[in-house]
DNA sequence: CCTACCGATCGGTAGG
DNA sequence: CCTACCGATCGGTAGG
């Protein structure tokens, strides 16, 4: 039983902040969660508004340094494209608390921190958009495709995984990983026309 | 300036909670929008949670309604899968606030209430995972097709539309309902293979 | 629907 | 990290 470190309280704000809301969550629930009082969170921290913004930053920067990846690793719109999927569902499930926070309690955030965090995502949906522009001009997609409509319908089934899927459950998440991709790869490549 | 009805606390609520949430509204809050003081909204209802309530349920039956008319309409599984789409793009978007708080404030609702929305949602999903699994027994969708995993992707999508969606934009609503019925038919349909 | 409240809880601080 | 608080705000009530 040492003492906490502010990178524990950070940790379990962004746990209570990802399943009770910021506005659901008071010091003292927080300080419970960790076995202290409410009042003693500030001597790691200097508020709760604080703890949302370093959870929330965290967040962000898993999404961005996944972006980077796949951008580095991948060959092609549709190799970076399933690279960016994997990525996106890893950073959803290995790090559920800062990701759900993130994509749930930004607009909690006070006007100068959300502007930066609006930036920052808004930079993470633009690989989409422009990796599947690309496969659009590359041919590797259809036509037809347009490719911001399309990165929105990608990322709406990406954001919401860690809301039902349970690395206990019966599909791996490799398997998800793959079905994800298959459906959304489908969805972009065309093949007999549906309209 | 007659005076408020029921109908219309509920109303100012489910704006309120859909934008703010649930633990981020207080009664004074709603009271504001409304023109009357917090403790006079007790007028007209029993408390907080009870209005919570009612949002919702309106919400659920929105869907509810939507689900059976798609089916009772539809002729074969595409053709139902067709209008859950476009039906629920229109509960989505035309009731954005009972749709808004039912599909995010429900983890607020106290344990009774929040069963009986459980079971409702569950019956709408079924509605999804049901046709698409019909579509694959007619072979109308690939064999390849997981329904309950399909479902959920489809679903993903529709129900993130109020987020981003705004009807004075470039894309009208029939649009956006094609665009995301080609997409998901695409998906659903197969073509080359993708894995 | 307002006046006038109530006890409980909130985020936060001084001092150790 | 605790003790001992603070003013503000919360959901809600009695009485009109």
């Amino acid at each position: 039983m040492s003492r906490l470190t502010r990178e524990d309280i950070i940790v379990g704000a962004g746990r209570r902040f990802a399943t009770h809301g910021y506005h659901g969550t008071s010091m003292r629930d927080l300080g419970d969660d960790l076995g202290i009082l409410g009042s003693s969170i500030y001597a790691h921290v200097g508020g709760k508004q604080e703890l949302l913004v370093a959870v929330i930053e965290r967040g962000a920067a898993f999404f961005e340094a996944a972006a980077m990846a796949a951008r580095a690793q991948g060959d092609g719109p549709e190799s970076v494209l399933r690279l960016l999927v994997a990525g996106h569902i890893d950073v959803v499930l290995d790090h559920r608390a800062e990701a759900r926070t993130y994509l749930s309690e930004t607009h909690v955030l006070e006007p100068g921190a959300r502007a930066s965090i609006a930036a920052t995502r808004d930079r993470y949906e633009r690989v989409f958009v422009e990796t599947i522009a690309d496969g659009v001009d590359t041919g590797a997609f259809a036509p037809t495709i347009d490719p911001r409509l399309a990165a929105i319908y990608v990322l709406s089934v990406l954001n919401t995984i860690d809301r039902w899927f349970d690395d206990r459950g019966r599909i791996t998440r490799t398997d998800l990983a793959d079905d994800v991709n298959a459906f959304v790869l489908r969805g972009l490549v065309g093949g007999r026309e549906t309209n």
